[in-house]
RNA sequence: GCCGGGAUGGUGGAAUGGUAGACACAGGGGACUUAAAAUCCCCGGCCCUUUAACAAGGCGUGCGGGUUCAAGUCCCGCUCCCGGCACCA
């Protein structure tokens, strides 16, 4: 029956109790129990919780508190991740200090937060912004630069000019602009505190292998790690413009040459040329006052500046024609083949990667074959590639089909009249005419109708399936009805084809003006750029190698790398973290600096190094903490005369770091977070979080843990061990929520109107919560689980004193279903299911024991009209002290169940039958069913498939 | 371009290879009411043919093939959408 319920009333008063009682609260680890730390990432405190709040803390809070009932010690912390600018902002506009603007929200988002009816541990909770909580931030700070792991470094930098603070490089998206405010960054070059995260490249690559984190996000960071596996190789130099010159000698004398970084070694023979980014040192000292080696200095340098000069956005625009220029008056060494290579310099190689400097092999890749196509270069190819097959051996059966030989005679003969030809009429070849068209036929009736040619012969047909060899579909779709290419040849040159199959014909390569001309469409010139593609790319075995003709690329790889003298090495992506902050409201960086300018870190006795009050805060590129009278002459009280402070603050990323660790042990003055409690409460069990920490927090606090795992401080290497991505809500227009777009919804007032429960439980029923999927908010759906609750209300009026079998049956299924789907983090159909249970209820009625069961069900879902229905039901303790209902396997399985019946494969119907009953049993069954039994009868059954409770399929013989 | 993920009614979404569309929303019809709201009951993928009607049949999970007694689910090939990386050697 339908009762409403006055749910502010309910909520405010449980939610009351609950507090007095500290009903949550964790308390120490208990070692009776099993752990479960599950973490949800902690917000920043802008004043007002948003729905994405509710999303992120009310959802999971479901699987704490099912946990809890199962009798895990859960520990479910919050807290708030306080420093940063938009206080800054905030106080600025209000001529206010940041403290007390943070403050005072985190007062009000506590209180918010409390009417959301989490079982949080509040007794764990911390803020980035106590000094108890920076202190240890600068502690750590300190041990990483006494080990090297935080430095003060100079280069270029992202500067954000609306924030005036340099950024670090997870900060800064893939369009050039800020993280925090959306304004495109610039480049700077100067000082900065450092984080050595690169120290852990590999490990933080390596150690993703053992998390149970969705694939994506681990995929994410392997790609901003950008791990390269190659060698680097020393190119001598030799001097053509001034041999005599020796300036350009190494300082020990030893002979000049240039090191370049490459994937390829394997190609090493087919290098023709090198490039060097414009930013190179070798540059740099070449061109220099005390060098001459350089025929063409003027130019080079004019050459470099521009190309420093232009964003980082147009240089890395890959579709633009390449530009360079050669130095003249000197040549590189191919230590492979001791040929003398021109070396050039090209803003195409960036000076950041690598060694700056690349070896051009411009027959086996893309960017060094534009180039060298442009500059007229040496083309030599010393890989053929071996290229996979798959799908279109498929179709060779009856058929002549295409074979990697057929293509390489395109590729290796482009100036023949070979030609592809694309057409829609695959399906008549492949499906075997299905028209009745032969395929053979259809075929040269749409070439003649294509091209005019009439004397020719068809030498194969391939479907799309040869991208894998290198065939490409045009972008433009009104050129294609269907996928296919067919390898047409003209009849007088079959001749050719076979000589070179023979070997009599050898290998040229050509420019891409023949192929151009020769090829008589644009997308026939796009499947040929890609199958060049291909061959850039491939590995194979060498040819034009020498002594490693034949050799695996892969072997190769190390064999001529050996030869040469050089070393197989890693090279990455990723760069150190820049954390220094030219702002005010962070942690101050724990350094002082002595009258020679020397940094030192501040002793832990003066930690924590405390934040100054008395600075005007406003951004100016000046970090404000340089202006403040207070710390300069704490500084020197306690350091000495001419001593200074740093005054730039921490990158608030820092922060969140390690407030897992501090929540553990939130009360420890003695360390970070206790030995003791790091081995009882960690790792972090299940991390639940959005995506846009991908490449931010999640992979710094990887590397903060890996830090202090590596200095002895952590017991873990790894923070999280298991971490689940949930979506976004939307607006109820499909649009994310924004105010321009008037479409945001205030959960305070949703949960004025309906009640913190029903919220919570429609955030968890809009779909799956482990998945990356965007949910509409939608008004009607809201009133749809209220509506539910409200009938859960009414539920006591449908008891009984006895219940039938089938009833019972129906609730051990719904125990059964509803935990397995929470711990799947599948709470929309875990709702269903009990949805689907008082539909049932509310017709044939239940006992009071099946509704007490029913009440603890739902109790993680909806703490409070549970707890009050279930103190109404004359119960004493808690709801959320009880344990969670266990089912009965055997009472999950009915008496009978309704199977399908299918006669040759085709639904006909449906019998009732007991779950276990025999083959012979169903098939009578279904003969005497009125619906079946005139198709079954007077047929011979030719075979029964049987699946008992699932399905029974009779396969009739119709002859 | 490379990598990861996805596509099911009007909507959100259900379906260990076994009755596709559970559950809910929006919609339609009915009951109650002077009326409305609330509540309760019923209907609901598409199509065509046959039928007065009940019903029977055919087609349906982005597209094309395949495996299987049986495919949203598995295999091969594509299209489109979302996310990450991208002149990274």
């Amino acid at each position: 029956m339908h009762k409403r319920f006055d749910h502010q009333e309910i909520e405010k008063k449980w939610q009351t109790k609950w507090a007095t009682d500290g009903l949550y609260d964790v308390g120490s680890r208990d070692q009776e129990k099993e752990k479960e730390y599950v973490l949800v990432e902690w917000p920043y405190p802008s004043g007002n919780l948003h729905i994405g709040h509710w999303y992120a803390f009310a959802v999971p809070d479901i699987y704490v508190r099912f946990l809890r009932m199962k009798g895990k010690q859960v520990l479910f912390p919050m807290g708030f991740d306080a420093f940063g600018l938009p206080a800054e902002n905030a106080a600025i506009k209000r001529g206010i200090n940041p403290k007390d603007w943070t403050e005072s929200n985190i007062e009000y988002m506590r209180n918010q937060l409390a009417s959301m009816g989490n079982a949080f541990s509040w007794d764990k909770t911390t803020s980035s912004t106590d000094p108890e909580y920076y202190k240890w931030t600068q502690w750590m700070f300190t041990k990483f630069f006494e080990n090297g792991l935080a430095y003060r470094g100079e280069g270029m930098v992202n500067w954000c000019p609306h924030d005036n603070t340099v950024i670090a490089n997870e900060q800064v998206h893939a369009d050039g602009s800020c993280d925090r405010c959306g304004n495109q960054i610039e480049k700077r070059l100067m000082p900065q505190w450092m984080l050595r995260i690169t120290d852990f490249a590999d490990a933080l690559i390596d150690d993703l292998d053992a998390l149970d984190w969705p694939e994506h996000i681990k995929e994410a960071q392997r790609q901003w790690i950008g791990r390269s596996e190659g060698a680097e190789i020393d190119f001598e130099l030799f001097f053509t413009y001034q041999p005599e010159a020796n300036a350009n000698r190494g300082p020990h004398g030893e002979k000049a040459a240039l090191k370049v970084f490459t994937t390829r070694p394997d190609t090493l023979f087919g290098a023709t040329y090198l490039v060097l980014a414009p930013e190179h040192p070798w540059i740099t000292l070449a061109t220099d006052n005390n060098h001459h080696v350089l025929e063409n200095k003027e130019e080079v340098l004019a050459y470099a500046r521009i190309a420093k000069q232009k964003g980082d956005i147009e240089r890395g625009d890959n579709t633009k024609e390449k530009t360079g220029i050669e130095l003249k008056g000197v040549v590189a060494i191919n230590p492979a083949n001791n040929e003398r290579i021109p070396i050039f310099v090209a803003d195409y190689v960036l000076s950041g990667y690598g060694t700056g400097a690349i070896m051009a092999v411009p027959a086996h890749d893309e960017r060094d074959f534009a180039f060298a196509k442009k500059f007229d270069l040496k083309i030599r190819q010393v890989v053929v590639p071996r290229t996979e097959q798959k799908g279109i051996e498929k179709y060779q059966e009856g058929k002549e089909t295409l074979h990697r030989d057929c293509v390489d005679m395109i590729i290796e003969h482009p100036t023949d009249d070979t030609f592809l030809l694309q057409t829609d009429t695959v399906t008549h070849f492949v499906g075997g005419g299905t028209d009745g068209e032969p395929a053979e036929k259809a075929i040269r009736r749409e070439i003649v109708e294509e091209t005019g040619f009439t004397n020719f012969e068809i030498v194969s047909c391939v479907l799309e399936s040869a991208k894998s060899i290198g065939f490409r579909v045009p972008k433009d779709k009104n050129q294609i009805t269907n996928n296919s290419f067919y390898h047409v040849k003209l009849k007088d040159l079959t001749q050719v084809a076979s000589e070179i199959d023979e070997g009599k014909h050898t290998v040229e390569w050509v420019t891409m003006e023949e192929v151009n001309s020769k090829i008589a469409w644009e997308h026939h010139r796009i499947a040929w750029n890609t199958f060049l593609g291909s061959v850039f790319s491939g590995s194979g075995s060498l040819i034009n190698s020498k002594e490693f003709d034949g050799m695996d690329s892969e072997e190769a790889k190390i064999a001529i790398t050996e030869k040469v003298g050089g070393w197989m090495t890693n090279t990455y992506r990723l760069r150190d973290w820049s954390i220094g902050r030219q702002r005010y409201w962070g942690v101050p960086i724990p350094i002082v600096y002595d009258p020679e300018g020397k940094a030192h870190a501040i002793p832990e006795e003066h930690l924590p190094w405390t934040l100054p009050e008395d600075v005007d805060f406003k951004p100016t590129g000046v970090p404000p903490l340089a202006k403040s009278q207070e710390l300069k002459e704490r500084t020197e009280k306690i350091f000495g005369q001419g001593w200074r402070p740093e005054v730039e603050t921490m990158d608030t990323f820092v922060d969140s770091s390690w407030y897992f660790l501090r929540y553990i042990d939130n009360k420890n003055s003695e360390s970070f977070s206790g030995v003791e409690a790091q081995k009882t409460w960690l790792p972090v069990d299940l991390y639940f979080g959005g995506a846009e920490h991908t490449t931010m927090h999640l992979l710094y606090s990887r590397f903060w843990q890996k830090a202090l795992h590596r200095l002895g401080l952590a017991e873990h290497a790894e923070p999280y061990a298991r971490r689940i991505n949930r979506g976004l809500i939307l607006g109820p227009d499909g649009n994310k929520m924004s105010k321009s777009k008037g479409n945001v919804i205030d959960p305070d007032e949703q949960v004025t109107n309906v009640g913190a429960d029903t919220v919570k439980m429609y955030l968890a029923f809009m779909g799956p919560y482990a998945e990356v999927n965007n949910y509409p908010w939608d008004m009607g759906g809201i009133a749809g689980i209220r509506r539910f609750l409200e009938r859960v209300n009414g539920l006591h009026e449908h008891i009984t004193d006895t219940e039938a079998k089938e009833t019972t049956v129906a609730l051990h299924k719904t125990i059964k279903k509803v935990s397995e789907d929470i711990i799947e983090f599948k709470f929309n159909t875990a709702i269903s299911a009990m949805m689907i249970y008082i539909n049932l209820i509310e017709k044939v009625g239940l006992t009071k024991e099946s509704y007490r069961v029913f009440l603890c069900m739902l109790a993680p879902f909806a703490p409070h009209i549970t707890e009050e229905l279930w103190k109404t039901a004359g119960e004493k303790n808690s709801i959320h002290l009880q344990e969670f209902p266990t089912f009965d396997a055997v009472l999950t399985i009915g008496r009978t169940v309704t199977i399908g019946v299918q006669i040759n494969g085709k639904l006909r119907g449906d019998i009732t039958i007991a779950p276990d009953a025999a083959e012979e049993d169903a098939v009578n069954m279904a003969k005497n069913n009125p619906q079946l039994a005139e198709k079954l009868s007077s047929k011979i059954i030719k075979k029964v498939v049987y699946v008992p409770g699932r399905i029974l399929n009779i396969i009739l013989d119709e002859t």
